[in-house]
DNA sequence: TAATATCTATGATATATGTCATGTTTTACG
DNA sequence: CGTAAAACATGACATATATCATAGATATTA
């Protein structure tokens, strides 16, 4: 009985092999070997709503693989704003670049929601990543696609206006996340991190959105956001 | 002396393994047979001004590694306007994106102005990345660094107003082609590209670069730009 | 559950940027 | 070298967005 209970702890702490999150990121290149090794020194944490995980600046020293919740990439601009760069959610990793550049962070990350994350440390990814080249081959697919989303977004912050990206922030938020039992967006944003994702001010967020409830596109309560017309969303330009 | 006439041929046509250009990129990291093999199925090409190496939505099936010249990555937005993402300089790859996750390319390359490019077939590249952790891992490194640029520039359009960006590209210009032998930058570009690349219209773009002018930070002659307040520019704000 | 802090909402106004029109200069090319 | 086409320049005006002020709603916690 004994022995039954503790495998149940070991596996709520999850082993690296029966993980299915992996399927998300690169780690499913890894063979049974490498992730028993990975599975003996990662550490799993679970991580409360606006707490850190690291800040810009700061050395990450691994990555984390998100098991469950949502957390925001941001940076700190020279007038002091935050701009969020990017909604990391389960299965995506971070810290890949800080690791495979040996630079400090460029980015902060604070949690949006609770999160379920696991820290596997850098000696153990370089070691894979040095003699596995499916696994080498997998981040490099994972980091381009980083790299034409960030392409994309950097056109539409300079050729949309803002109404315009905020239904788009919308809707990705849509088909990222879907919907609550209520019909409410799975995630739950200050209209401030709207605004930081946007890349606008807060009251701009703010009277775009109550302008997309005039018009009948979303209605809201409080931070909870329903979306009415997407098709009409995907209108806006 | 025939034979040295044909070396001195193929010399200017380069082989890989003596080419030093490699040394700003990836491909340093590949072994001298590696190297040969390579240079035996290349195609080394010079672009004229203008000219289009490949389009949004096309396949390039290889990467340029670019040995001389300037080239702009562009993508048409919605409006029909023409973003520039980035400049592509001596020793950069291109293509590497496209390659690695088996998609059409997202972005337009257009020259600057007159190239002398390599291109390296699909298949001898990713032939490499999958026996060679040391390639990839530079592979790798490459685009974290490209992803924090494009990280950067994101926050900066966000929250940078124009002035601001079209300063910081002459910085960036002078700092990435020096200046010519009358002290204009090295690099020339049309009043168009610089608000394409800074993400604006181009009468703003003219409208500042007048009043740089009458400020006495740059002068213009032509499409020629001499820079002659440095850290007045970097004071922008 | 009341009190407080934080977040949302909206008006008034200032500023930044885009658009259209038009004239001038530069460049490309026969 | 002259001419046409393209690029540059600038004014007038329209629109988008930011900022400041203030009120109201929601969430947090004692």
């Amino acid at each position: 009985m004994f022995y039954v209970t503790l495998n149940l702890i070991v596996s709520a702490m999850s082993k690296c092999q029966q993980c299915i999150v992996k399927q998300f990121n690169a780690l499913k290149a890894l063979g049974k070997e490498d992730l028993i090794r990975i599975s003996g020194c990662k550490t799993s944490k679970s991580v409360k709503k606006g707490e850190i995980l690291f800040r810009e600046g700061e050395s990450v020293n691994g990555i984390y693989c998100i098991k469950d919740g949502v957390c925001k990439l941001s940076k700190l601009s020279a007038n002091g704003k935050e701009q969020i760069v990017k909604l990391v959610v389960r299965g995506d990793l971070i810290g890949q670049r800080s690791l495979v550049t040996d630079e400090k962070s460029n980015l902060t990350a604070i949690a949006v929601n609770e999160m379920q994350v696991c820290f596997i440390p850098k000696s153990e990814v370089l070691h894979d990543l040095s003699r596995n080249a499916s696994f080498s081959l997998d981040m490099l697919q994972d980091m381009a696609k980083e790299l034409r989303l960030a392409d994309n977004i950097i056109v539409d912050m300079a050729q949309k206006p803002v109404k315009q990206r905020l239904a788009d922030v919308l809707i990705y938020l849509y088909n990222t996340f879907g919907n609550d039992d209520k019909d409410y967006l799975g995630v739950i944003l200050s209209r401030e991190d709207y605004a930081s994702i946007v890349g606008t001010a807060t009251e701009s967020a703010i009277r775009i959105l109550s302008q997309f409830k005039k018009e009948g596109l979303i209605s809201t309560r409080g931070k909870h956001i329903k979306i009415l017309d997407l098709e009409g969303l995907k209108r806006i330009e």
